[in-house]
DNA sequence: TCATCTTCCCAAAGCGCTTTGGATTTCACT
DNA sequence: AGTGAAATCCAAAGCGCTTTGGGAAGATGA
């Protein structure tokens, strides 16, 4: 069933049709409602394709997710984020088109989806320090929002981001205030920008607390269990282990639990622990208190915004690009406590 | 740049240009390169709602992930799936859309995709017993691929599946040749059809084996690590605890040997657990030798083939329906071992 | 040399929608 | 009754592409 069709059947024009369908003042109440009743019985739909020709929008939302070449990490975080912007996108009548790209073809990728015109506007995912897409779709005037920023880069451009920084400083000042002192971070590739700032985060909190920075208490790697475990398991062994360790992502922090309680020793009790917590719908917490002492912001939520910032951003293009910092929550559960005493 | 002003700058008609770049027979070689090149200067690619309108196609696979009202969970097989399927589609020149929708919605989702002519075909994700979702599709006439099966509907229809029974069967009798007898299983949702199957291995093994079916051996839940731990604690607390544990996922397996761990137990000694791998990249199983056996088959493989197999359809509607049934293979790791000996 | 194929190219129609620029009817008001 | 405005509706153009149905030139064979 198409337009043509539809119209016919009723005895009106395309035009009128269309303009009942749309909303169009042009066009008498009783034929309005005789016109939607009809597409309803039909189950009529427009094409989007033609719509999106006639009108020149395209009605979609891209986000391009890129696939480290090295590494063929997919984010964990990537399914919840997705199911937030997804929930907006549905809500205002948009479709999301999601291209998995290797990190060499992105710049084509985007021009693409611009020449095409596939797309009204995409989402940037995981910006690295220095990330060159921001510069590259300014130029190509394709409206963008990044989830998460990009150091180094000083133009206005619309994000929305956790304050990794002051997260990290607080969950590390919290540490501190617990008597810890050796307290080592367990970190995501430094080349993402998050951990860039959760980095200075940590270290602020160190130099406030006149600590010296030691490189024998950090790592930084691909969040995965073993990777928590591994890094855990040979800070514990040195000679100077740490008491407290701060990591970047739940899973992560399952590994270190796991080389804690290996080493027969307890966490919350010889070794605490805090760990960001993207509050993902397949990982969650503990219960109502939390296992993890935590520094907790909804990547869901997050989803849900950006898309928001981003429709209104194309909606009305003269706006000036928003930015949304988000403070992370600290929720205090089983994973922390006091700095064992020197014996 | 639009074909119009290509086709004027090199001073061809529309047709011709069109042509050219699609490799139609009819244009001499010279022109062709000339178009070729033209085309690659002004950097012009064809507009995808334009191309659609003319030809029909869209161009694009619709991927519909239900979200289950109730449980607001995101699969966290998604991510890798969805990888492993667009690589396939921008190998073949489509495009993905996502479509993030309560079950509610799901029907009418499916219908407004067909009328919209928004897509060449779908995928379904997360099929549940008796799943209406596949009538519905036959009678659409809307090509579709099913990521898993549902048992309960007869009529062919193209699939990609883990045989999910026969790989929990053999990790049972793996179990039973160890000398386990008091094996357990924690199961994902039984409404959903790979858990169903799973269940079926693992009692079609008991029943081999002659050991009775026992309920409270059987745990069935959303496959967090928290259930995974609580099931364990459980089960390990009564006074017939299981001396082995069959597990859905590797999320909840973790959880499963916190249990363990905490209850002063070794794993792989005292308790021999073994579970289902999906391969997902952020979720690695150790290195070259895996801490937990398991059965394995890779979510992203299996997303790159269903994808293979959804455009072969597309591409010759007259195929009859594939159906793939892919082998876990059954990894030995740490996390088996011999029967502890009754003392 | 003329008729007949090939080869290479083009004009125009059509995909399903929106939107412009009227045309017609109705109505209130002089 | 006559007039202008308001209310309804419509025909046709246009969005950017593919594809049908030729047509002009050059190559081939008798």
């Amino acid at each position: 069933m198409n337009l043509k069709e539809l119209s016919q059947s009723l005895g009106l024009s395309q035009t009128t049709v269309s303009r009942a369908l749309n909303g169009y003042p042009e066009v008498s109440p009783a034929t309005r409602r005789r016109v939607e009743e009809a597409a309803n019985a039909f189950n009529y739909h427009p094409s989007t394709r033609a719509k999106g020709l006639a009108t020149g929008q395209a009605l979609a939302i891209g986000h391009v997710i890129p696939l480290s070449s090295k590494h063929e990490m997919v984010n964990p975080i990537f399914g919840d984020f997705i199911a937030g912007a997804g929930e907006t996108y549905s809500r205002h009548g948009y479709e999301m088109i999601l291209s998995i790209v290797a990190d060499a073809d992105e710049r084509q990728i985007y021009q693409g989806l611009k020449s095409r015109r596939a797309v009204d506007g995409v989402i940037v995912h995981g910006p690295r320090m220095d990330d060159p897409r921001i510069g590259l779709l300014n130029n190509l005037g394709l409206p963008f929002a990044v989830h998460g920023r990009a150091s180094g880069y000083d133009q206005p451009y619309a994000w929305l981001d956790v304050n990794n920084r002051s997260a990290f400083q607080r969950a590390t000042d919290f540490l501190f205030d617990l008597g810890h002192v050796r307290i080592a971070l367990i970190n995501g590739l430094e080349v993402m920008d998050f951990a860039h700032r959760r980095r200075e985060g940590y270290s602020a909190s160190l130099l406030a607390h006149n600590t010296p920075v030691d490189p024998a208490l950090m790592r930084s790697g691909e969040m995965t269990e073993v990777f928590g475990y591994h890094s855990t398991r040979d800070m514990l062994e040195s000679n100077n282990a740490p008491t407290a360790i701060l990591c970047s992502s739940l899973i992560s922090a399952l590994g270190v639990r796991r080389a804690i309680e290996e080493k027969g020793l307890v966490m919350g009790k010889d070794v605490s622990v805090v760990t960001h917590d993207d509050a993902l719908s397949y990982l969650q917490n503990g219960g109502d208190v939390p296992i993890f002492t935590a520094t907790r912001s909804s990547v869901r939520d997050a989803g849900r915004k950006l898309a928001e910032m981003l429709l209104a951003a194309i909606a009305d293009p003269t706006l000036p690009p928003q930015q949304h910092l988000l403070e992370a929550e600290l929720m205090v559960g089983f994973s922390t406590g006091p700095a064992p005493r020197k014996d």
